[in-house]
DNA sequence: AAACTATATCGTAATATTGCAATATATAAA
DNA sequence: TTTATATATTGCAATATTACGATATAGTTT
């Protein structure tokens, strides 16, 4: 017990699950947004960004690029974390047909 | 340690996490995907479509419904859960926006 | 090479999540 | 009112996550 039973679910699911997953805390909410941002890409400096320490970033800098959401080049001393746009597009339109079916449905029953 | 520090990050980012995070399972994916399948929310039987226990599958509409993505209705004996609109809208407003940034970039980084 | 800088990993404590059996609750049907 | 049905809650064990100090690694600069 007490781990999920990924076994019985497909891996389209799976994978979704995955991604939401990653995006699941704040700090890596943030840390999106702020690649947003600059977009030249600049990462060492999202420690300096982010009001937690510098392995606990590391850490959340880790899960998100386990989970593909973004990539990671060495640059010299520093590493150039960026996004990678693969997986925001799938989770766009994840979301996307959600909503259109949605819209299209209607259903009044809630 | 052990909990999310929510206080250092925005509303906005927190309500993102939120929502993310309770979408970050397969079951819940799952039971998301059969609300959207059923367009007649008849509900009790998302315990049978779910390789689960009953407890466990009232545990994740639970979050479910704390995180805003679904809501639940008595219906007599039985419970209608469905799906919340608002909140799918949200999820799909947000990753349409980044998709959209990041088309317009096309920054070349990693 | 020595010192510095940037990032990752290790170890560990606190907390949260996952899953289920057992049980409670509440409505429906008999 | 007893029985059946549907869902929630409790309690608990296994596992995962979050956070960070200490330390390791690897490249840069001097």
């Amino acid at each position: 017990m007490g781990a999920t039973k990924t076994e019985h679910f497909t891996d389209y699911q799976n994978h979704i699950a995955i991604l939401t997953k990653a995006l699941g805390h704040p700090a890596r909410v943030a840390i999106i947004e702020y690649l947003m941002k600059v977009d030249t890409c600049i990462c060492g400096d999202i420690v300096n960004e982010l009001p937690l320490a510098q392995p606990t970033v590391s850490q959340h800098l880790k899960e998100l690029k386990n989970a593909g959401l973004i990539k990671g080049n060495i640059e010299g001393n520093a590493i150039c974390y960026c996004i990678d746009e693969k997986s925001l597009t799938k989770l766009r339109d994840y979301f996307a047909n959600i909503s259109d079916s949605l819209e299209k449905k209607k259903s009044n029953c809630c």
